[in-house]
DNA sequence: GTTGGACCGGTACTTAAGTACCACCGCCAT
DNA sequence: ATGGCGGTGGTACTTAAGTACCGGTCCAAC
């Protein structure tokens, strides 16, 4: 943030130094008032479009960033249970999610219904709503 | 879109005859060339921001509104079937869903089993995922 | 006017999900 | 070394979900 700020108003410093150089110097005397003020109205919209578009990505990694937070802890979810929980949110069967894991059917019953009463839940539907609410799941 | 780019050109438009105005009249014959410019970058700068912001409004409401697609008609779901399909995408369960439609469990029943064939799922969690992937839910 | 689809509701059934225990193992912290 | 916790797995059970029919009403299109 303070970074993209820095390196943009240092762009916006060369160019005006740009046009100092310019004005009095070999490059471009002749340029009537109005031309300088095209040009520069052009580069100025463009930086701040694409400051503008910066700053936004950087706002959109970090909301990606805390969508996954560490409240799992504070809910007492273990690892286990929150590979469960993604399964479940991807529409599986506690037998299928019993054998993406390598476990038994009884195992995942137990992490479900661990994670049911963890999240407040009392279906595994309402689990993947809860836990979205929640910002654990996408 | 074409609006929005209509509108900012306008907008540019008017500033540059702004400048006409005030340099070769009464409001401010005695600014230097590097004020203008300072002025013009600012304003243009400000411009660009503010147009990619709308932009980017206009492109997310864009989003919004094609994720709700007329891919439903293609799937031969039912209005009231949508509707169903709503509800189970909050976690709630057949009985819920009936009290809130105010129709009975059997009722519901025969709508989600309708849905599940429709959608080609399984159970309800696989339904959610599917209708997301098709993107008739949010 | 009858055919078809959406909607509602029911019965009877099977299967999946969820609950409530219990037991065992491995770890690591007191 | 003992207690707690996470992970695993089991049994026995209740409840929810889902299937496979059926019948009926309403409405629009043919």
């Amino acid at each position: 943030m303070k970074g993209i700020i820095f390196r943009f108003g240092l762009l916006a410093f060369a160019l005006l130094a740009l046009f100092q150089l310019s004005k009095y110097t070999l490059i471009a005397p002749g340029f009537s008032d109005e031309l300088w003020i095209a040009i520069f109205a052009t580069l100025f919209l463009t930086l701040g479009f694409v400051m503008s578009r910066q700053l936004r990505k950087n706002a959109a990694n970090d909301a990606i960033d805390d969508i996954d937070s560490s409240r799992v802890e504070e809910l007492g979810i273990s690892q286990r249970e929150y590979e469960v929980l993604v399964q479940i949110a991807t529409g599986k069967s506690n037998k299928e999610i019993a054998d993406t894991l390598f476990v038994s059917e009884s195992t995942i019953k137990t992490h479900v219904s661990n994670l049911l009463s963890k999240l407040d839940a009392r279906r595994r539907t309402q689990a993947v709503t809860r836990a979205k609410e929640l910002r654990i799941l996408k």
